[in-house]
DNA sequence: GAATTTTATGTACGCGCGTACATTATCACT
DNA sequence: AGTGATAATGTACGCGCGTACATAAAATTC
């Protein structure tokens, strides 16, 4: 050592146990003139932690999904977090086939939390989500929620979202509202499902029948995969039905925006000839003509709280599933969303004004 | 050990030296049924590399830049490269204040090689970056290009691309076109105001002084930040002088999309009273009114292709400055862009149909 | 000023692998 | 059968830190 000691030096960088101040001084200014820094790597496998937080998105052949809005904007809400607190991220893009389970990343200790975008309701992923849960790893899902099943997981009200959405398309005059969901698997799409119908029912349009069958024209309702090309496509389905249909509306702004297209191709002009209604608030739903009314998420927020929970989780308690007895409360979050009203959804006369 | 050896275990797993059939399976046999899982960072520490590839996001403070078509094309080309190599991918958000350089990355061996994005022509960043060459670190910059500075990096060519489409505005008939850029600390928005430069020369309507003062207009030449908003603004600044403007080259869609809605709020109709066109070829570009004709740039690949090169480079030669004294040879890729005609440029008779 | 506590530093060890080297088993060939 | 080569496995050590414990120095107490 240049100066003294020889293992003070890691008490020194860490701060840990008291030192004198001279110490200090000598040993940062040491580590200084010899160019020393430390090995995260050896600090790691040292401290037995990785210091990573492992962000895990889906595998969607062909789409890149990065381009969607909503993964960026959770992505930098984590990172936000992540930073703060000092870890670093590690994105993980889930492999097609050899998906043995999100618990490798645990088992072989490189991420000492996890954070699960775009999961889906399918018994393999529950499977998985319930295996990680019984080891007691923590880890968390992100818009996403499994009924019957306690995982934590930040999510938005989208039934409440997509309530507020319908029943603005309902103060502006219309009364002929289909919906353009998307694939049942995401809850998403059954809780916006549940708000459009909770919008229609108060509205006295559809009537409240023994408590699932409610009465639905199925012309109303349509299923589309959340991309713009299946909500071009929906157009023309929604378009053998237009004299049943005042307004749309989609699930989410892709959707939305490709139903606007696919209208407008048919001669409907969207915001005149029918109304829409998107969903998230993306940069998209600015730039089309006319502007989209939508649903905006705070998906930035619902990233941030994801990685801030899970990473105090992980630092606090310990991992062992024996240990974590003591039941952790369970952390679901539910997060408001926000209705932005643009000019597609207006009634007819406001918008010929 | 179940089996019998004991560190042959490595071997096993590793696929190192020759080793009896057998005896792998005993030992794999005996690995499952203990659950064993190797340690990462225990393997990482031992063979003294991270396994990780570091990707630095520059800090754009307001702006969540992933939101960026440009960005997450990119980010899913690493991604993909990187799963083939398998490394893992840190994602990495650049500090505002205390960037002392990217060098830390490399000095604490959190990463074994480096991608860098939006970085810009700055003082302290070919600071930065000189010394990360010197120290023969593994790096790549994507999308931006160091003249006279021998960087590795990975771009496209972007004086090609604006080049094609100026020329196709030309040919479509206009011949007064304007030229939105970005920010000259993007190489990006030197290249392509050379495009435009040489479009507008070849097609005589510059005329080619000594060789840098060209007889451009200054009416013809606007700055914004690659926003929305700023090609917004830039519109009543080119609307002032509409009467001699045909036509806008922007440098991005998103400044393009701006602009048509700033032209369109000032009454000038984009595609028919005045020509657009965009470049990166983003989602945006295919849902404007009119679309958006753009030049489509190889984001993926490039990206991809950095993260292969700069992986190989780690795993190959030895990081060591020193021994890297046979100058290894200089990676610079252009890779070619491709212009994408959609109806905001059409001519005037073109568009009236 | 000796006994006791508090503060400051040194010592020693282990984290869980990879791997150079030593050792032993196997086999081919003379 | 013997020599040497090659294959297969075991032994031992170190990677670079954190930290429990031991120890030494300083501060406090009576």
């Amino acid at each position: 050592m240049a100066g003294v000691s020889e293992a003070t030096v890691s008490r020194v960088l860490n701060n840990v146990g008291p030192i004198k101040e001279e110490t200090k001084q000598r040993v940062r200014e040491a580590a200084e003139r010899l160019g020393y820094y430390p090995s995260a790597i050896a600090q790691n496998f040292a401290r037995r932690r990785s210091g990573n937080l492992g962000v895990v998105l889906p595998y969607v052949p062909k789409v890149h999904i990065f381009s969607t809005y909503y993964f960026s904007e959770i992505l930098n809400g984590i990172g936000e977090q992540v930073r703060e607190l000092g870890y670093d991220m590690l994105l993980i893009f889930r492999k097609p086939g050899l998906d043995n389970g999100y618990i490798d990343l645990f088992r072989s200790q490189k991420v000492d939390a996890c954070i699960l975008l775009g999961t889906t309701d399918t018994p393999e992923e529950r499977k998985a989500l319930k295996e990680l849960k019984d080891e007691g790893y923590p880890f968390c899902l992100v818009n996403q929620h499994f009924d019957d099943e306690q995982f934590p997981e930040v999510d938005a009200d989208h039934e409440q979202g997509a309530y507020h959405a319908v029943k603005h398309l309902l103060e502006e005059g219309h009364r002929r509202i289909a919906f353009l969901n998307g694939p049942p698997q995401y809850s998403n799409s059954t809780d916006r499902l549940k708000g459009y119908i909770r919008a229609m029912t108060e509205a006295g349009i559809f009537k409240r029948k023994n408590d699932f069958t409610e009465t639905i024209p199925p012309a109303w309702l349509g299923t589309g995969n959340y991309s713009r090309t299946s909500g071009y496509e929906a157009a023309s389905r929604f378009f053998q039905n237009r004299d049943c249909i005042d307004a749309v509306f989609a699930a989410n702004d892709r959707m939305a925006i490709g139903l606007m297209q696919g209208f407008r191709d048919l001669g409907l002009v969207p915001g005149v000839d029918i109304a829409i209604a998107g969903y998230d608030d993306s940069d998209g739903a600015r730039i089309t003509d006319p502007p989209l009314t939508s649903v905006s998420v705070p998906f930035y927020q619902m990233g941030k709280a994801a990685a801030k929970w899970v990473l105090l989780r992980a630092s606090g308690s310990t991992t062992d599933a024996e240990e974590t007895g003591a039941a952790d409360p369970l952390y679901q979050i539910q997060m408001e969303t926000n209705l932005v009203i643009r000019s597609s959804s207006m009634s007819n006369q406001t918008s010929l004004e």
